[in-house]
This record gives structure tokens, sequence and C-alpha cells, in this order.
DNA sequence: TTAAACAGTGAAAATGGTTGTCAATAACAA
DNA sequence: TTGTTATTGACAACCATTTTCACTGTTTAA
């Protein structure tokens, strides 16, 4: 199964890969592998939890590993709506943390919903994309 | 030109239109229309700010009016994994609109950007989907 | 006024990421 | 073995979106 090859692939960027790229990568070392197997195994690994699925405007879908064991840490995206650049930041302000917490409970209450996760980020231009 | 036509639209509901649900909207005041002008105006409105593009994962792209003089307020998104639902809540906790600007300084300043938006939504199974 | 350049439009075709189908093979059970 | 079920990849189908292109109405320049 290509289960542990997807999930290699992914352990080793902090890229956000497309089911292709993660195709083309797991392709070198495990050539008999078809496309197909990788979309399915990425729609199980997005299911059980272990990898998250992003949409970042480019037809594409893009992949990156849940956080959790053998995951990278929570993060949030920093996007440049000029070259679709992407920063992944970790650097929370204390205050960030608690406040989101605390708006997730206030939301869980009032609109009864059980929250389990949530997508957090801010679009703008880089440096170099600012300079043109 | 339909710009009017889409912006009456947008301006008349709550929900996530895709481009169909526009199309058919507007055709039935304007029946000259095409879908390809659908598309065209809504990219065009979208590059101004004057309308905000989505993804959902349900496939298709969901606009919504930009906030400002005729827009919506500005909102978050709670959506929920099982059915889709998505609620607009602009309740925002006093704290929490400081701290975004405040998130946003520091991001700007570490890693250069011009921030000029942000995306915030929650995930989690609303009351009903929770029942099953 | 006229004619050429231009801008706007919709129908139809093309594109391309993703999903569905299906036959082949592998794994398993009796 | 032998029948059953699960996994897989090649290929076809799908479908939201984009591209193409002919046609129209409008502006511009002589
Ligand atoms: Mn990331
Ligand atoms: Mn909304
Ligand atoms: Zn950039
Ligand atoms: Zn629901």
């Amino acid at each position: 199964m290509g289960r542990e090859a997807v999930l290699d692939v992914l352990s080793l960027t902090e890229d956000h890969l497309s089911a292709e790229d993660i195709y083309m990568r797991v392709h070198e070392t495990y050539p008999a592998i078809g496309l197909t197997s990788i979309y399915r195994t990425l729609d199980m690994l997005v299911n059980i939890g272990l990898v998250y699925k992003f949409d970042f405007g480019d037809g594409r879908a893009r992949f990156e590993l849940a956080e959790g064991p053998k995951g990278k840490d929570h993060h949030h995206h920093l996007v440049c709506t000029g070259c679709g650049h992407i920063v992944n930041y970790r650097d929370f302000i204390d205050e960030e943390v608690a406040l989101l917490k605390k708006t997730e409970e206030g939301l869980s209450k009032k609109y009864n919903f059980a929250i389990t996760n949530h997508l957090i980020q801010f679009y703008g231009l880089c440096e170099t994309c600012r300079k043109k």
C-alpha cells in the first residue's frame, strides 16, 4: 500500500504539494504506483485526519501532513496574492492561542457546533511582489 | 453590462452562490446573458475587490459580496464538515478584532508582507450532523 | 459620413484536475 | 485447490472553468 510512501513524501517537505507532485515523488522509489492510487490514498488520509487538503486558488488541491506525533507543528498561512508564495508561520503571539480557544468555545456554545479545526490565512503581497 | 446584475444578486442573499447559481438568477431578469459573461464578470469583480471568492471543498467556487459601503459586514465562517452548511458570524469578541490587528502587524513586520485581508474559518459538526 | 480599429458578448470547443469504471491481480478463507 | 473479497492501475468519463472565435455595437480618425 502506498499509504506509507505518501506520508513519507509529505513528511519530508514544508511545501504544499499537489496530487501530481506527490505522484511524481512517490513514483521515484515506487514506479509501479498509479496516479489513481495517489488520489485514493490522499482521500483516505484526509478522511482519517492524517493529512490536510487545501485550496490556494491555483486550480489544484494541495496537501500537507496534519499536525500530530509524526506531523509538523500546527501553523497558519501567509499567502502572497502576487506570486502564490506561502509562508508557514508558527510563532504565534501567546494571546493568539488563548483567544483562539476562547473564540472556539464561544462559537461552539452559540451556534451549537462541535468545532474540531480551524483555518487561518492572511493574504497580502510579499516583498518581491511589492516592488513591481 | 452584467456587473450590476451580478452585484444585485449577491446583495440579496447571505448564501455563498456558485457561478451557475448566479447565472440562473441573473438569467431570470436578463435572459440574454451567457454563463461565460458571468464568469468574466465575477473574475473582474473579484480582481477589483468587490466580491470574494471561496472554495468550501465541493468542487466549485463560491462567491459573496465583499464588505464595504454596499456590502455586507465583515464576517468569518463556521463550516459543518458533515452537511456543508455554512454560518456567517459577525459577533466577534472585542478582543478578537484587536488581536487580529495586532497579529497582522506582527506578521507584516516579521515576514515583510503587506497584508490586505484574512480568511478565518472554523470547522466542525452542526447540531443536526452530530446526532447521527 | 465612412471606414477602420476597438471593445463586449455568447456559443461552442478545449482544458485539465479529479472521479468512476473495470478487468487483472493479490490476499484470504473454506 | 477453489471460490470470495480487497487492492490496484489503465483508461474513460466527468464537469467546472477557460479559451477561442465569429458577431455585434461603439468609438475614432480622416
Ligand atoms: Mn502549511
Ligand atoms: Mn460568508
Ligand atoms: Zn509574492
Ligand atoms: Zn451539518
